[in-house]
DNA sequence: CGAAAAACTGTACCGGTGGTAGGGTAATGT
DNA sequence: ACATTACCCTACCACCGGTACAGTTTTTCG
């Protein structure tokens, strides 16, 4: 762990040491191109040409495009993760309600994707399934980790929502809380597929729904 | 179209020209190996080498990888086709009420996913999504037919029950339509995630759980 | 300021892969 | 039997991931 984490005068990029800022440059860039076309289909070469060092200085901050991926990876899920948690602990302000503030949760996280001009840009936790044998054993552990994680936050709202309504259908709290997850990836695939960045939010909403139909009572 | 379709006395293996036969024994040989590492990993020269034929015979049958993709997604597609037709024709052989029919088709759509020894092999059509840039154009055409195909499968059921049972949520249907395929998507890649078969079958279930709770009264 | 460490550059090389070119041959269908 | 189909063989090319290693600039810090 040679990052850089703690450093006097905060995270910014101008505090942050020349070797940290290309390192960070080339993730970026490799991120734009593995989303648009899959980790296999983008080379070294075109990395390095458009951060504008040599392939040299590309081995000098990665062993191999073994460790380019895992890097990537958990700069990814680490954003995910602070996205996530922004949305969700902005629903718990607005409101008191465990079941109200999960609503408010998906209805901004949805709104959220709908914003991006091209749609989400997908997601490598998928992305990364879909080419297993290119990476080795610790990429499919931290995989594995994130979406566990996704579970566990979810799992821990629905828990309380819960305590206070009883469902409707009889329901696992895990297989609900997986649910989430289930939706943002496939919904990233159908509008993937479509070209439709809006059929994420869509399916969000839909998910919403769900949620709300299984927790509040129907007038008979 | 040089495709040998209508062939008196059947469309077995046997009736099959030599050329054909070998074509099928390369795709299937392909599929595996794709769905297993992606498209991107997969070499031609493992290919020839598991179908003991060579490079040469390879290119005899496809031009390049591209038309090697093609041919794939097409008979992917097909057999999904048939796939679906026979689960939800199975459905409707069961039960009169059309929203029991979706219903038991789900169930059995889980049941299969479930007994698959490693789990859902995961969706070309997911797969290439991943992968776009790597494709011709009509690749990625030919991916959205197919997704659009599942929405209107689906639509159709789903209009005939909302013509008996008012949803207790306003929802589009083409969006209620999208989020079969969505949940079905989702599922395996969380699925292949995890390493755990039986979670995209949990997921169809949940589904289920929520067409019930959407177009059946409750008890108030 | 100056030395050490960090952050690169440049060149040359290797094996594997997708793909091409073209000539030769065995199997198959009618 | 004969043409077509379905291959095989060899040689070759460009690109890509990766290695090796020596040399140079840039930054950091005492």
């Amino acid at each position: 762990m040679n990052q850089i984490i703690d450093r006097p005068g905060g995270n910014t990029d101008a505090a942050k040491g020349k070797g940290e800022r290309t390192r960070e440059r080339i993730l970026e860039i490799t991120e734009q191109a593995v989303l648009q076309k899959g980790f296999g289909a983008t080379s070294i070469e075109e990395i390095v040409c458009e951060a504008e060092i040599t392939k040299s200085g590309f081995f000098y901050h990665f062993r191999d495009k073994n460790e380019l991926a895992r890097a990537l990876l958990i700069r990814h899920i680490e954003k995910d993760e602070i996205l996530l948690d922004q949305v969700f602990e902005r629903g718990k302000e607005l409101a008191d309600d465990p079941l109200q503030q999960f609503l408010i949760g998906l209805k901004m996280f949805a709104e959220l994707v709908e914003d991006l001009p091209q749609g989400h840009p997908g997601c490598l936790v998928a992305a990364y399934c879909y080419q297993e044998r290119l990476f080795d054993r610790e990429i499919y552990d931290l995989n594995q980790q994130a979406v566990l994680g996704w579970r566990k936050r979810f799992r821990v709202i629905l828990d309380k929502i819960v305590e206070q309504y009883p469902p409707n259908e009889p329901v696992d709290i895990d297989e609900l809380a997986d649910m989430v997850a289930t939706v943002i990836e496939g919904g990233i695939v159908m509008s993937k597929a479509l070209g439709r960045p809006y059929l994420l939010a869509n399916q969000m909403m839909l998910l919403r729904s769900f949620v709300k139909l299984l927790f509040t009572k129907q007038a008979g």
